[in-house]
DNA sequence: CGCGATTTGTGCACCCCTTCACAAGCGCCT
DNA sequence: AGGCGCTTGTGAAGGGGTGCACAAATCGCG
């Protein structure tokens, strides 16, 4: 945990924006209501509801406007949500006004499919640089980007001024390629190996495992069959769970 | 959330095994601790401090300690863990004793490298069919499997009993793809594509969205460079910041 | 056989997050 | 202009998770 809190820079009442410093949680929504609120603007919208949101977005209305109040939001009462006005908001927040250059290394399986993903651009994001350590895979082009030898990444680093680094190698490899990337400089990593990075202070490292996602939902996949297999005392125990509707399910958080 | 919740009911004090109803950030947790434990099963370790084994997840050993207490683990005090019984453990209460049937769905850029990968036999999961809907796609082998159309899930659904399904189509065809695979009987969904899916409730849903990832990365990078540009009032205001967890399913940096 | 070193299990306090419920604000209609 | 319905923004309550700190338990050794 490098920070999220900042327990001695109270106020810092400057000119500037003044960072909100923002609940983790909200930070991590913030990308689902920006990619509902797309979805919106293209299909006309000009306004929208917390409510209206809320449920395009899978979240409950209320957490929505507390979420959106937190980065001191321009909603208007009795009417809603500025669409356009509240994409600008949220993309300034996240600091997507200026586009991020990632490095991907390792382009094995997984990295392939990566690159040749075109949900980065969309987003902006640019990857700007694939590496790998195979003489084999060294050379060639996906994409219109030519994978480079690992050794190379100081020097394209810093011509590229890359933010991102992803790892898309095999656990015995992500370490290495994790001190590499921060010894260029990068300060937030995304890993697709499944094992745990040490990192400085200050580095930001979050990581996607297939594995464990598979395993939380084997075990309530399990326990719901136990359940079943049980049926309780009193009979039906399936019927009045509160709560109404509560069709979607997040996690995240969870996550979840 | 659709459950993982009982209000209703409470002990149930039969003699059985009694599901010991885990909170939700111990379950994320587990395949974490499970991993580390192969990792040291197989470097010839037969006991474990909870320290050693909260280093090699990457967690605080006191959580650690929590989490384990929760399932009610048996550890000897002064020594430590049984590296073996507590993979065991682990690995039943999370329901991986049995072998999971995986259907994965859309076979594209991301489902290649999916079907291709080594880590679900692994880990207990088997790629038990792989689904598409373009005729360029059904027919293809990958990986000893041969792709078929999404029309014949019902069928292979039951004859392979599947209990997971993946969703690797594009985000215009996910919402249908789950109700199709909600439909087979199927109630736990991971979800590749970038947007909301309704389900009934029981149904489990978790998403992996790569773009939300980056964005939150960005969010930081953001933060980081704005704090570094103003070096605030004293001067160094970075220095030692004790840990305060975050909520989400987020890991952060931990010094070395 | 007892003692000290070691490590587990957990009570407790704290903090973050979620959710409800409602007052305040805004636009529209009459 | 004024009232009315709709929606935001938020205070407060409740729940869950985290980590400290310590008592209880176990082993090895003298
Ligand atoms: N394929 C998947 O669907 C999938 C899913 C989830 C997680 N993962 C994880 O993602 C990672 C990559 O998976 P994959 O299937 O692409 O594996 P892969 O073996 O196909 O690709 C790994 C690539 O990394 C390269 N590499 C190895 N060491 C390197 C180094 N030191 N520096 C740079 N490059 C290096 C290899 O040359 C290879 O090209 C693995 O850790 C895997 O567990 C993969
Ligand atoms: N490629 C990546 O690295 C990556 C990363 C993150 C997320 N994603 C997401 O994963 C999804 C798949 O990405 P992709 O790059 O593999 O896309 P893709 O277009 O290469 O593959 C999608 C596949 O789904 C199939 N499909 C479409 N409709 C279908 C239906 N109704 N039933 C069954 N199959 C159907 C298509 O025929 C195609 O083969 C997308 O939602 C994408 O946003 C991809």
């Amino acid at each position: 945990m490098s920070q999220h809190r900042h327990p001695g820079t109270p106020g810092r009442a400057g000119a500037v924006p003044a960072l909100p410093d923002l609940p983790e949680a909200t930070v991590a929504r913030l990308p689902e209501y920006l990619r509902a609120l797309h979805n919106l603007a293209e299909t006309g919208h000009e306004t929208v509801s917390s409510e209206g949101l809320a449920n395009a977005a899978g979240v409950n209305s209320a957490k929505l406007r507390k979420d959106l109040s937190h980065l001191g939001s321009y909603g208007t009462r009795g009417v809603g949500y500025d669409v356009a006005l509240l994409i600008d908001q949220i993309e300034s927040v996240l600091g997507l006004t200026q586009c991020r250059s990632v490095a991907l290394v390792g382009v094995g399986n997984l990295g392939h499919a990566l690159a040749g993903y075109d949900g980065f651009a969309s987003r902006g994001f640019r990857i700007a640089a694939l590496f790998d350590a195979s003489p084999s895979r060294v050379g060639e082009e996906i994409n219109g980007l030519v994978v480079r030898h690992v050794d190379e990444l100081p020097r394209v680093a810093t011509e590229e001024s890359i933010s991102i680094g992803v790892i898309a190698t095999p656990a015995s490899a992500a370490q290495a390629v994790a001190d590499q990337l921060v010894a260029v400089g990068v300060t937030s990593i995304l890993n697709f190996a499944p094992c745990v990075l040490s990192v400085p202070e200050g580095v930001d490292v979050r990581k996607v495992d297939l594995a464990i996602e598979l395993q939380i939902l084997s075990f309530h996949e399990h326990r719901k069959a136990s359940l079943t297999a049980l049926p309780a005392t009193g009979g039906s125990a399936l019927t009045a769970l509160p709560g109404g509707l509560a069709a979607t399910d997040n996690q995240e958080a969870i996550g979840t």
